[in-house]
RNA sequence: CGGGGCGUAGCGCAGCCUGGUAGCGCAUCUGGUUUGGGACCAGAGGGUCGGGGGUUCGAAUCCCUCCGCCCCGACCA
């Protein structure tokens, strides 16, 4: 089709992409093969899933966007409850007193704290940290409220936002505030606290397994990597599109640190004083960026039903009365799949050809498209579109939404198996440092290697390959074999990859 | 925080080199025709050219400075 300049317009010269327009209308999300990152911050746009503020580093996360955050919230809070967690809230500001009682924490945070000088028009005698996190300030109550065996455990999780001061951010994967749940609980022992640090990861693992339909390595952290002041941290790890892991959730055992440092103390069932043994554990915002990067296409997002706010647009094909016939249908397809638990938008505005919403909802990563015209009617059927394949279903409008409720699942389960084949085919043990150094050039992924658990040989190959050591999974730690670094004796075999 | 790139209408860009008072496509609005894969015709509205300062008769254009965004490293969820 010929492009027309419009009459009117003076000396307007013609412009190269005239020619390319419709090339350009439908190439508006850079391909994932051109520039990957470049994709995941149009998709975030584009979808109207987050946009910049005036604010730096710090998003307006756009209704569509927190819809996918309040399913996300809805999914964990229903799992901690179930395990006995209930929610409260903190205060956002810590006193600079409080944050610098554990020495490992004010030293591993202190350089992303925001301080708040200034109240009204007067300077504060100390100033207050806007939270990073929330140890502190909990584990300060917490030290109020316990006093015998039996007030333990604690088991309290908050919903909150925190603010960390990054050098760098990008749009749900890192940015200076963010919304997070936090959990912190108190036990009587120390068996007791690792149970939970463990019930917390396989929560996580499970929860986004199973809702999110990403797949993830559960295991140890290193050294260098655990959360500063716990004694040991967890995480569930997950390999996004371009083959760089995203940590995805962090569990963390604190032993007795915190409980020292806040004089968490409890007299216990011998008489005897002694400190609690304290956990804390968070997943964020981030996730939103695991699920983009973990199926999103170049057609854009691709969101699993269980975290999608539409699992079903249905789309009328405004045909002749269409009003009188297709409508009323749609309508009533509609009431039926609401009837039935399911997230319908019946988009019936005539603002948009059929064609355009087509396209519109795909790039949303609506899981399922109905379409409806009158040819469907005559046939007593409907079109399905699954997102996840492409493939487009007639349906008979008999039994349609128990076909619904399945195709759902189907796709569900489907995006987790493509996850999963797509991790297991970006995943590669190594037995040498070469072949390690070689696969972190070429297409990169996780490298699953022996490592002697020296923070030397870690800090080595991070500076020579930019892998760091995700996670030692469960099971692996004692793996037989030697370090891909320095050839001692392997302490375990651990998970490595580029991470976000 | 180091190296590089970019800020011109909501989005994507041209104009800058060689100063003369801003343009294209998409989007938006109005009317009409349309609608099974991002419709078409006609008309219309919309810009502190990132901010500040300087040079000049005159600055989007030249100079200084600050800010923001993006990429690559160092640090983190």
């Amino acid at each position: 089709m010929a492009e027309q300049s419009g009459g009117s317009n003076k000396g307007g010269k013609p412009q190269a992409g005239d020619k390319n327009k419709k090339d350009a209308m439908v190439t508006e999300i850079t391909p994932q093969s051109e520039d990957f990152s470049r994709w995941y911050l149009d998709v975030v746009r584009k979808a109207e899933l987050a946009d910049y503020t005036p604010v730096k580093g710090c998003m307006a996360i756009r209704p569509y966007g927190y819809a996918i955050w309040e399913l996300i919230q809805q999914g964990l809070d229903r799992r901690f409850k179930a395990t006995g967690h209930v929610n409260a809230y903190f205060p956002l500001f810590i006193p600079e007193s409080l944050l610098t009682r554990e020495a490992e924490h004010v030293e591993g945070f202190s350089p992303q704290v925001a301080w708040v000088t200034r109240g009204g028009d007067e300077d504060l005698e100390e100033r207050l940290a806007i939270r990073p996190t929330s140890e502190v300030i909990i584990g300060t109550m917490y030290s109020k409220w316990v006093k015998s065996w039996r007030d333990l455990p604690v088991l309290i999780n908050q919903w909150a936002n925190v603010v960390r001061w990054e050098k760098v951010t990008r749009p749900f994967l890192r940015t200076t505030e963010f919304l997070w749940q936090e959990g912190h609980t108190a036990h009587e022992t120390e068996a007791e606290a690792q149970e939970e640090t463990m019930r917390i990861l396989a929560i996580y693992k499970e929860f986004a397994e199973t809702e999110l339909a990403m797949p993830v390595v559960d295991g140890q952290k290193s050294e260098s990597e655990k959360f500063a002041g716990a004694s040991r941290t967890y995480s569930i790890e997950a390999l996004m599109g371009d083959g760089r892991a995203l940590q995805a959730g962090t569990s963390h055992n604190l032993g007795q640190n915190f409980a020292k440092a806040f004089e968490i103390q409890f007299q216990g069932r011998d008489k005897t004083v002694q400190h609690a043994w304290t956990t804390s554990w968070g997943v964020s915002t981030r996730l939103i960026g695991g699920v983009i990067m973990t199926h999103g296409d170049d057609s854009g997002l691709i969101l699993p039903p269980r975290v999608a706010p539409h699992q079903v647009v249905i789309v009328p094909i405004p045909r002749g009365n269409w009003q009188e016939t297709v409508l009323p249908k749609a309508r009533e397809i509609r009431d039926e799949l609401v009837q039935q638990g399911v997230r319908v938008l019946l988009d019936d505005s005539d603002a948009n050809s059929p064609g355009w919403k087509f396209a519109e909802y795909e790039m949303r990563g609506v899981p399922l498209r109905l379409e409806i015209g009158p040819k469907d009617i005559e046939k007593a059927q409907v079109m399905l579109a699954r997102r996840d394949t492409r493939e487009k279903l007639p349906t008979a409008m008999d039994g349609l939404a128990a076909t619904v409720v399945r195709l759902l699942e189907e796709i569900q389960k489907g995006l987790y198996d493509r996850a999963l084949k797509f991790r297991e085919e970006h995943t590669q043990r190594v037995g040498t440092y070469d072949e390690f150094k070689s696969i972190m050039e070429g297409r990169p992924g996780f490298v699953i290697a022996g490592w002697c658990g020296s923070a030397d040989c870690e800090a080595q190959i991070k500076a020579e390959t930019q892998a760091t050591v995700r996670n030692i999974p469960f099971g692996a730690e004692k793996a037989a074999g030697t370090c891909v670094k320095c050839g001692q004796p392997a302490a375990g075999e651990a998970w490595f990859a580029k991470a976000y």
